[in-house]
DNA sequence: TCATCTGGTTACAAGAACGGTACCTCATCT
DNA sequence: AGATGAGGTACCGTTCTTGTAACCAGATGA
């Protein structure tokens, strides 16, 4: 049976994507960054229930996986953007669609 | 800023969608019930590294968030066989663009 | 001088998720 | 009688994730 190792990597990577965007705040994030370009506290505006502490922690998640980047702008008050990488903004239509999905389905249980 | 509500809406609807398929295996169970039913054991074999414990926790998961139904045969050996819903099937252009993303995000990082 | 804005970090703790091992049931096979 | 296959559950421990709260730094405004 060679075809198992197929059928693993093909389940494995709707996996990898999960856990790239399966932080609790890593979908909304990037959701926000399909718009452009966003500050840290204007995410954080955006964003309604996120700690300074998770924002931080799941910013640093996306960018060591090459979602975004981190631009710093040296100006005061200080300033540091966030936008999608080339690679983040590939992901827009997964995220998108889970939207779109995630919309129906709450419509679908919430009779 | 009123439009805050409908981003936060439309963000919360990604995380939904997450939380339902965020599980370390439900992506994959998904995955191949795409093909059609499939057995307990079945589905052992085809996903390397689950234990029984893990797989009848995720099937539960699933089950009781109306992603997949369980059908009891009355038969010897007993046979349990598990497939999706029309909700769940529902998710179907999902998780393949999951995998079809994850697939080439792996080619892209590992260089 | 003190507070404020921006963008963080650190320490600590609780809870959820995950994993290993063992055990169970029913029926057939040997 | 004992082993085997299918499909689980129970118990227990570890690790991962998230949260709360406090604190820090540079520069500016009151």
């Amino acid at each position: 049976m060679e075809q198992t190792e197929t059928l693993v990597q093909a389940g494995s990577a709707v996996e990898k994507t999960v856990e790239l965007i399966g932080g609790k705040w890593k979908g909304l994030i990037l959701y926000h960054l399909i718009a452009g370009e966003a500050r840290f506290n204007q995410l954080r505006r955006l964003i309604p229930g996120v700690t300074q502490r998770m924002l931080a922690l799941q910013l640093r998640d996306l960018e060591k996986d090459g979602l975004i980047t981190r631009e710093e702008y040296k100006m005061t008050p200080r300033r540091v953007g966030y936008r999608l990488t080339e690679l983040g903004r590939s992901l827009t239509p997964v995220i998108l669609l889970m939207k779109t999905w995630g919309e129906q389905y709450s419509a679908s249980i919430a009779k």
